[in-house]
DNA sequence: ATCCACGGATTACGCATGTAATCCAACTCG
DNA sequence: CGAGTTGGATTACATGCGTAATCCGTGGAT
């Protein structure tokens, strides 16, 4: 498992900004309260706190703003696949020496995996595969 | 993927200390000293910094120290595997929704993987299939 | 006997993070 | 019209983190 050519970095997202992160690359473009709504139930936050945490994601360059009206309208401004790998990597490199066998081994001893977990895996091994032999 | 059952959470560690931890890891039981030579060329860090990260790591109970005339010998006092685990758990959570698959797809589909990797992977599959069928 | 290097203990210090509260303007409901 | 709610802007505040520096004692080198 090598490198490939990088991308300009994503700005560094934290935890909680996660949470939020991905409540807007599902939902795609939101207002604060459609953000509040959704983790409403899931989490104990309070609309402030989410707030603020919107707020430092645009600074930040992940989110974009939009006024619309007198309300904003906050889109992601990065994208999703990107912010994933490049976690993926920092997370496989501080943990796992940059290996991923390790890992997969690792959670495939210590938590039960399904038959279409597997199934699923294996595709995507024969996919690569595919490609590689291109 | 679905959890078992647990096991008493290990500290908390950070990005820096994951550096050190994995040193101990390695050489096992250590003196200030041999960390540092371990690390440096590796990296910038003054040897004040790896003391301050011990220190913390000691405080946080992931290394246990024993005094051997009067210098310390610091060890690991948490296993590897589980906070690799719980590592792996929470990145996974937090990034992939919780879910193997997506994460291991990035990954074939943004680095190159070699035809090794592929075959160590199947295996680590296969052999959590033979479990499985257990 | 002296001086220095090294290690432990204590302290530093700015930035990030999690988790909000306050202040203010405007829109909404009665 | 008056009051409450909502959202943006500003401010808060403890803790953690990265990255050390300082102080102090002791053992080793001269």
């Amino acid at each position: 498992m090598s490198r490939r050519a990088p991308t300009p970095p994503a700005p560094k997202i934290s935890d909680a900004e996660w949470t939020v992160m991905n409540v807007f690359w599902q939902r795609g473009t939101s207002t604060l309260a459609e953000v509040v709504k959704d983790l409403e139930g899931r989490l104990h936050w309070k609309p402030r706190t989410v707030q603020s945490l919107i707020r430092r994601l645009v600074d930040k360059g992940a989110l974009a703003v939009e006024a619309v009206g007198r309300e904003f309208r906050y889109s992601p401004a990065v994208a999703q696949d990107q912010c994933q790998h490049e976690e993926s990597r920092s997370f496989l490199d501080r943990v796992f020496n940059g290996r991923l066998t390790p890992f997969v081994a690792g959670l495939m001893e210590r938590e039960d995996v399904s038959q279409d977990d597997l199934a699923a895996l294996r595709e995507v091994l024969n996919q690569a595969e595919k490609k590689l032999k291109k």
